[in-house]
RNA sequence: GCCGACAUAGCUCAAUCGGCAGAGCAUCCGCCUUGUAAGCGGAAGGUUACGAGUUCAAUUCUCGUUGUCGGCUCCA
């Protein structure tokens, strides 16, 4: 796999859909709207509309309202827009709904689908519409958001007035601006399926109440629908929750707690080479390592402005003596304590220091996901403290990083983003102080854009010290994530007082830039999982060759082969195990070892070995010697091939 | 945190209407001495997540707690 350029239109307001590079080609995806994203997206709206696939959507997820109304008829449905790989529809229902509902809904489902009924498009006054949906409250709510000049359905503001349409097929009519199929024979009745019941706050506010979401999924055929549930399986194989206990990575164990996740010997193998990794790196590129303690004084916490603005998020303190003390959510304080220990001169500029910090963050329960969101967490992190005429190579060399990660990675779907502050979080979410964030702002788009690097912008997604360039990946099942991230903080280096003496002798403060091109332990070796399928190049892999012998009259030769190939550096271990060699092979598959060293009398007569590569290939009677030589070179160089 | 579902041996999963908790794999012990994804036999393994309640009787029904999963909200 070639490691691409993400390309992206830059700032074109094209958030509804993601770029994805895959198997060579580019393609499209569609997901979601979150609330927040929902405001930038009309322009592809519009594109996604234009597709069949669509309006197939849109109009089984008014085919299932109808079905859903006939069964609640003093139920109150609210929006059902068409999603990535189906739809949803919200409904404010008299009770819960259970699967068996689920199963009673998507029968009925067909056979309105089965009665050919058109979708019937009527253009309304917000008179008439409030007359038709008298008894609908979220309707009404909607009817008046368009009518005072536009709030979408997601509560956001729209450029222009729309008109106010509604559509009707059957028993069913819906506020909606379409469009739709002409006839429900145009859906399937074997290419669409009721996925799941979830809850889902009104308008994606948890302040707001919560409604019962159906999420469904609909295709032009029933061979796409197969092939989609198909994949759903796959992906279900790729979940690094599966893999993580199937190749001994990592556990969670309820006495521990949630979220903390324990690791095992594999996971700490692993962890030890991105270290290392990080490590040589970063020295090259001119960070120095400390070490910082994992709790600290309330007073640093205030000072840094955590916990005005990061409270949520953290442990509640200890108290010893009088004194409250906070478990760390950052290493940025301490970093800070440390710029400012002593006098810095320009010519000491920039001034990096990393550390792999352990952070805890009081996630909230239902927000866990594996490695991937967790309580306990390593970053790879650093400070680089510089004056603003630096700013640009240091954020660059930031994004340098990135791109060598990415390319010994091979990891080519995913796509930077600005997350930028919003105006109304100021003073709440993101320090208070807005033409700095729109410098800040400016800054990383320059810096960005000269360097030619795409990215899409979102609004409301900083950290509540600046701006930054976020990674984001997505899982297995399709859950998106930051990855790594890049940060400008120009909003705490005056409240530590960190200064440095410039050129003409006067003091300036320095910007700081938080980084963690590696994320953290935790999401990079729960991502990589999923990257890999579990199948590790074999400088990650946490066991690289397998020595097998094939009666244990060969036992000995084959313990000396696994203890010589260990004298080189090499993770190895022989199967000495009562079970015949099939079963032998068939275990270090499943633990996806790179290389089986099969060893049998001919080979021991020999004095030789012969090979069985992960990918079921084979090569009879080499010398060890040569193997040897083999895997440290592919080791030495983080190979991807093995 | 919110809505919903789920929790049975180390792992993957059974158990009819409330009536003695079962299989495969892994483990241990034998036998087999084997050529590139599971050789055969035997043994052991359980307070059915935890705590209450209903019942002659609870894995099964009810309530609570903990955890996991699907979403929402939130995020490295």
């Amino acid at each position: 796999m070639e490691p691409r350029e993400i390309k992206l239109p830059s700032r074109c307001g094209w958030e509804f859909f993601i770029w994805m590079m895959e198997n060579g080609q580019w393609s499209v995806a569609y997901r979601p709207l979150r609330r927040k994203e929902a405001k930038m997206s009309q322009q592809i709206q519009e594109r996604y509309e234009d597709t069949q696939l669509y309006k197939i959507r849109h109009s089984t997820a008014h085919v299932m309202a109808q079905a859903v109304m006939e069964m609640f008829p003093d139920g109150k449905p609210t929006i059902g827009p068409p999603v990535e790989n189906g739809f949803y529809y919200d409904f404010d229902l008299p009770r819960n709904l259970t699967p068996e509902d689920l199963e009673a809904i998507e029968k009925r489902m067909r056979q309105i689908v089965q009665g050919k009924h058109e979708f019937k498009k009527t253009v309304i006054s917000a008179e008439e519409a409030k007359k038709i949906f008298a008894n609908q409250p979220y309707k009404l709510e909607l009817i008046e958001g368009l009518e005072k000049g536009g709030m979408d359905e997601y509560g956001n503001p729209l450029k222009e007035k729309p008109e106010i349409s509604i559509y009707q097929q059957d028993t069913f009519t819906d506020l909606c601006r379409g469009p739709h199929v002409q006839t429900t024979k145009e859906i399937k009745q074997d290419a669409f399926k009721l996925m799941s019941i979830a809850g889902a706050y009104w308008r994606g506010d948890e302040n707001n109440k919560m409604l019962q979401r159906i999420y469904g999924t609909a295709w032009e055929s029933k061979d796409q629908l197969k092939e989609y549930l198909n994949q759903l399986e796959e992906a279900k194989k790729r979940d690094h929750r599966k893999l993580g206990k199937d190749l001994e990575i990592f556990i969670f164990d309820e006495e521990v707690g949630p979220g903390l996740p324990l690791w095992l010997p594999n996971g700490g193998i692993i962890i030890e080479e991105l270290e290392k990794l990080a490590k040589e790196l970063e020295e090259k590129a001119g960070y120095s390592r400390v070490r910082t303690p994992n709790i600290t004084k309330e007073d640093l916490f205030l000072r840094s402005g955590h916990l005005p603005y990061y409270a949520e998020s953290m442990y509640p303190p200890m108290e010893l003596e009088g004194v409250k003390y906070y478990i760390k959510p950052m290493n940025c304080p301490m970093h800070h304590k440390i710029f400012g220990a002593k006098g810095r001169s320009y010519r000491d500029l920039p001034i990096r220091l990393a550390e792999y910090g352990t952070c805890y963050r009081y996630e909230k329960s239902g927000e866990l996901f594996g490695l991937m969101r967790v309580r306990s967490m390593q970053m790879n992190d650093a400070h680089i403290y510089c004056g603003e005429d630096q700013f640009e190579q240091e954020f660059m060399g930031v994004i340098d990083l990135y791109k060598k990660y990415f390319d010994l990675f091979g990891i080519d779907k995913y796509v930077m983003r600005l997350s930028l502050h919003s105006k109304q979080g100021l003073g709440k979410k993101y320090v208070d102080n807005e033409p700095l964030w729109v410098k800040t702002e400016d800054m990383v788009r320059r810096a960005m854009n000269n360097g030619g690097v795409p990215y899409v912008e979102r609004e409301d997604e900083a950290a509540f010290y600046g701006p930054k360039i976020d990674v984001q990946i997505w899982s297995a099942i399709g859950r998106e994530f930051s990855l790594a991230t890049n940060q400008v903080d120009f909003a705490v280096p005056p409240r530590f007082d960190l200064k440095f003496t410039n050129k003409e002798g006067v003091d300036e403060i320095p910007l700081c830039i938080h980084r963690a091109p590696l994320s953290t332990h935790e999401r990079m070796v729960g991502f990589l999982l999923e990257h890999y399928a579990g199948n590790f190049p074999v400088w990650l892999s946490p066991e690289q060759v397998r020595v097998i012998s094939i009666t244990d009259a060969q036992n000995e030769y084959v313990e000396k082969i696994a203890a010589e190939l260990r004298e080189n550096g090499i993770r190895a271990h022989a199967d000495l195990s009562a079970s015949r060699m099939n079963a032998k092979i068939r275990q270090a598959q499943l633990m996806k070892v790179p290389y089986m060293v099969v060893v049998g009398d001919n080979e021991m007569q020999a004095g030789q070995v012969s090979l069985r590569v992960r990918d079921g290939s084979q090569e009879n009677n080499i010398s060890l010697a040569d193997f040897i030589v083999r895997v440290k070179d592919r080791i030495s160089r983080r190979a991807s091939e093995l």
